[in-house]
RNA sequence: GGGUGUGUAGCUCAGUUGGGAGAGCGUCGCCCUUACAAGGCGAAUGUCGGGAGUUCGAACCUCUCCACACCCA
């Protein structure tokens, strides 16, 4: 094996023969296990999020493979309507094409091209990070499976009239051209105006302090057009007297009535508001209340329309907006402008202002979907990870709008509807099946549905749809209930909540029976990472490694505006002055499990990638010690006798706590506490102390061959256990280790994949041996303790004597001559009976025994009396606490016998502990 | 404005039903000891955000205040 830990050089190889061997798809007759991959966006590649993501789902399917389940991890991506369009087009553009002038056919051949070349992006990525995904299933959300799916599931609903067109506002994308999600409108502060308009009032009418008009407060002067009231709160007396009366609408002369309406905040801006109901979400919900018209001035690019004055028609709102506030101030109706902070609504993709817009629609009644999917979280069919996340999806799904499922694009599942010539619209799954359903003539002439559905209705369907949904085919049954789902908090309302309900509506079944929300990932100073802001961090950069220049490169890539670009330059070089180094698939799958606690918020830090790196390399070096004892040699595989040392039944006891806690985390989804038992277990236990404990037996030229057998199976049979246990978060490193040791250890198997996963014996725990370890370890660090603090050197051996021990302390020691030794690097070691002289020496305390190195020469009185006062204190600090505690009586009366009695030995332990400490000071002291 | 969450060592974070404050990284000292310097051994480090309450006992439970983050309006 090579000296140190290289992942490169062992990673894809081996994935390359897992994919090859057909390792990841179902197999076996055992429980069925799911998890269906929340399907990436095509266009896109995976981002730290998705790597965090796929480590975790990755060791969950991996370790119920091991434990004998039938496992599916199902693969796919979604179609991503918006994005993948906008590529697209991108790249005609390019040519001085629009989608246009190639037709909606030539244009998806296009589309499909496309994806034919981008598609494997995601796919390759994957590869790289070792997720055991059922390549053979992979899904597609435009897939013709999945097509039949969602159609059937459109047609069925519209028929039980759930599915219904209908006109709202929507938020709709002027330069796009279509209504888009909630989810793809990002709302943030920017810097504008309030503008103060006067509207005089009709009729003569004054307000309570003499004005001729009142004021109202606008953020979107270009809106007034649409106009239909103005509203004041219900108990604001200024007003009071106004309401039911009329103002004249400036520029347009038309009159609108003073209403008063709750929406209205009395202390924001006049107090007074106009409301336009067909160009402001809120504005229409006072409308509706109030039965206002909706009048609707824009264009489907947000040009004022045929509604507004002549003057202004044909304006872009923005141009439209100055105009009007500078003919508002020729009149004397603008009364002041103040600068005002907003959140402006954005498309996600091309970052235009998004308009709330009135438009015919598909939508989705949710009410009666609702209903069960709040019930199966409430009675416990589905369960969030953590538990806090049900109340965030509670108050969604009270708070539930219809669902706007129609999108103005071509790329896309194509609405299964048709109209007539009078705009009648019938649905079913073709047009033949449509004239057949409704009875409708064979000439009578039918055009369909231009209109796309939303990607997420398609994603909705994904557990389902996936297995072969309508058909009940096998993997339905077996899969589509899946077991777990692993996303973030972001789409818990746009996917999660859509899931469950539509998955409950059509198969009667939980999508998932528990969804463990991930936290999101963020850079090392906290911040979200994002392109504009150039803290990016590659997942595969991690894992492959990148010189700095190419990562300047790469984060400054396509950024329009060169300041910014600067200055993301000179944070990436401050922060990464020598790039990143290569550290392997494992060791970021491991950190990314170690980071899983359960929090909101996850700091990525390079540092703690660098920690569980070295701990790769520390255990692919502990195998090489193992292996060079072990090759070739017996290891008791074919049942040559085995006599096992202390510190072999200890190291196996040892394991067995591990395997506990390992299995006990993954169960609870504290993956975190999982990294962290196999790193304590395999550093600190197997690497610090038994392998350091093997080698006293394995060079010990007395040896009997039972012994030898004994120790060198034990270091394989732990090192193969360990292996399989630490497999699901380090898939590489095991598999290759694995492969050598496994036949060491008298395992047979193809690949650790497959091999059965560590379950803790209680038969094989030994408290025994724990004790006399504890007692071995407590000799060691005494030892180990007074050459730190007196700088002598780990290579001088030291001659150490014992006093005060006990039989059980004096047996001990015989036992153990040879480790301690080794581990203490002794001379000799010297058992005092009662009455034989001592030289002076500092003092350890092992329990009542105190382990004596003697001085002369060696040690300086004044730094051995400051070591001993270093300990006093701490031991007469603790002490004080104690002694306070047990001199309370309540504590006494009223705390548990159980906690009185722990105090009580712990106070006689540190009393005899500083008596004997001070008995060595002042023993020195006197020298 | 409404809601949720967070605040523990210099940094990043654990702390399971209230009963001896922990880990990793970093820091300091010693050491190339035949698996590993991506290492070994040893050491230092905390008014557990502030205050009040419940309790024999609070990092943990209750209230309140402060700071920060996110979601919704």
């Amino acid at each position: 094996m090579e000296k140190t830990y290289q992942p490169q050089s062992i990673e894809q190889p081996i994935y390359q023969r897992w994919e090859d061997e057909g390792y990841f798809s179902p197999q076996g007759s055992g429980a069925p296990f799911s998890i269906m991959i929340p399907p990436p966006n095509v266009t896109g590649s995976l981002h730290m999020g998705h790597a965090f993501q796929h480590s975790l789902m990755d060791a969950m399917i991996r370790r119920e493979r091991m434990k004998g389940k039938r496992t599916l991890w199902q693969p796919g991506s979604d179609h991503a309507g918006i994005a993948t369009q906008m590529v697209v087009e991108r790249q005609l553009a390019a040519q001085n094409i629009t989608r246009h002038d190639l037709g909606r056919e030539k244009f998806l051949e296009k589309v499909w091209e496309w994806k034919g070349q981008s598609g494997g992006t995601i796919s390759d990525q994957m590869r790289v990070l070792g997720d055991s995904v059922a390549w053979d299933k992979e899904r597609f959300t435009m897939d013709s499976g999945m097509s039949a799916a969602v159609q059937e599931v459109f047609v069925r609903l519209f028929d039980e009239g759930i599915i219904y067109r209908g006109q709202r506002l929507v938020n709709w994308d002027p330069v796009l051209h279509t209504a888009i999600s909630d989810l793809e409108v990002i709302s943030e502060e920017e810097n504008g105006f309030m503008w103060y308009f006067r509207y005089p009032l009709a009729d003569g009418e004054k307000t309570a302090d003499g004005k001729d008009h009142i004021v109202v407060a606008t953020t979107r002067p270009e809106t007034m057009f649409g106009d239909a009231a103005v509203a004041v709160a219900p108990d604001d007396e200024r007003f009071t007297d106004l309401v039911g009366k009329f103002v004249e609408l400036p520029l347009v002369g038309r009159r609108i009535p003073i209403v008063a309406d709750e929406y209205v905040d009395k202390e924001f801006g006049t107090g007074c508001v106009k409301i336009t109901p067909a160009h402001d979400f809120n504005d229409y919900e006072v409308g509706k209340r109030h039965d206002m018209p909706l009048i609707n001035i824009f264009t489907d690019d947000a040009k004022i329309n045929e509604n507004a004055p002549e003057k202004y028609r044909g304006m872009d709102r923005f141009d439209a907006r100055k105009v009007v506030v500078e003919d508002f101030d020729g009149l004397g109706l603008l009364e002041k402008v103040v600068d005002h902070k907003l959140k402006v609504p954005r498309g996600e993709r091309g970052n235009t202002v998004i308009e709330p817009y009135l438009t015919q629609q598909w939508y989705v009644a949710v009410e009666t979907l609702a209903k069960p999917a709040i019930e199966a979280v409430e009675n416990g069919d589905i369960q969030f990870v953590p538990k806090q996340w049900e109340n965030t999806y509670f108050s969604w799904m009270r708070d539930l709008q219809d669902w706007c499922i129609s999108r103005q694009l071509w790329w896309g599942h194509q609405i299964p509807a048709w109209y007539d010539a009078e705009g009648k619209h019938y649905v079913g799954m073709s047009e033949d099946d449509v004239r057949a359903k409704y009875g409708l003539a064979a000439d009578l002439e039918l055009t369909r549905d231009e209109d796309v559905l939303d990607t997420w209705f398609s994603s909705a369907l994904w557990t389902f749809a996936t297995q072969g949904w309508p058909e009940e085919t096998q993997d339905f049954k077996d899969f589509s209930e899946s077991d777990v789902l692993v996303t973030g908090f972001d789409i818990i309302f746009f996917w999660v909540a859509r899931m469950i309900m539509m998955t409950l509506k059509f198969t009667n079944k939980v999508p998932f029976k528990t969804v463990y929300i991930t936290g999101l990932i963020r850079d090392e100073r906290g911040d979200k990472m994002s392109k504009s802001k150039g803290n990016v961090i590659d997942p595969l950069d991690l894992i492959g490694g990148i010189d700095i220049e190419s990562l300047v490169k790469k984060r400054t890539y396509g950024m329009m505006q060169p300041r910014l670009a600067e200055k993301v330059e000179k944070n990436t070089r401050e922060t990464y002055p020598e790039g990143i180094q290569a550290y392997g698939t494992d060791a970021l799958r491991f950190t990314l499990c170690s980071l899983a606690s359960g929090g909101r918020d996850i700091k990525f830090d390079l540092n703690r990638l660098e920690g569980y790196r070295n701990f790769c390399n520390k255990i692919w070096n502990a195998t090489r010690y193992v292996l060079m004892n072990t090759e070739d040699q017996d290891c008791g595989q074919n049942g040559a006798e085995a006599e096992l040392s202390l510190a072999d039944k200890w190291i196996i006891s040892r394991l067995q706590h591990a395997e506990e806690a390992v299995n006990r985390a993954f169960d609870t989804h504290r993956y975190d506490l999982a990294a962290q038992a196999l790193y304590e277990f395999m550093w600190h236990e197997y690497c610090d102390w038994y392998l350091e404990l093997s080698k006293p037996v394995l060079w010990d030229e007395n040896a009997t061959p039972a012994q030898l057998t004994g120790t060198r199976r034990t270091l394989v049979r732990v090192l193969e256990a360990f292996l399989r246990l630490a497999h699901p978060m380090m898939p590489f490193l095991t598999e290759e280790i694995w492969q050598r040791v496994a036949p060491l250890a008298g395992v047979e198997g193809e690949t650790i994949m497959l091999a059965s996963y560590p379950e803790a014996e209680e038969a094989k725990k030994d408290a025994q041996s724990e004790a006399d370890v504890e007692w071995l370890k407590g000799v060691i660090e005494g030892v180990r303790n007074i050459r730190g603090e007196m700088n002598i050197a780990p290579s001088k051996p030291l001659d150490v004597l014992f006093r005060n021990g006990s039989e059980q302390d004096k047996a001990r020691l015989e036992a153990n001559l040879a480790f301690l030794q080794k581990l203490a690097k002794l001379e000799t070691i010297t058992w005092l009976n009662a009455g034989d002289e001592a030289p002076m020496s500092a003092t350890a305390l092992v329990g009542d025994m105190e382990v004596l190195v003697p001085m002369a020469g060696l040690i300086d009185k004044d730094a051995e009396i400051a070591r001993l006062q270093k300990e006093i204190d701490k031991a007469a600090k603790d002490l004080e606490r104690i002694e306070g505690k047990l001199s309370n009586e309540s504590f006494v009366a009223k705390a548990p016998e159980a906690v009185v009695a722990k105090e009580r030995a712990k106070c006689d332990d540190l009393k005899l502990m500083v008596s004997k400490l001070e008995e060595q000071k002042a023993s020195i002291e006197s020298l």
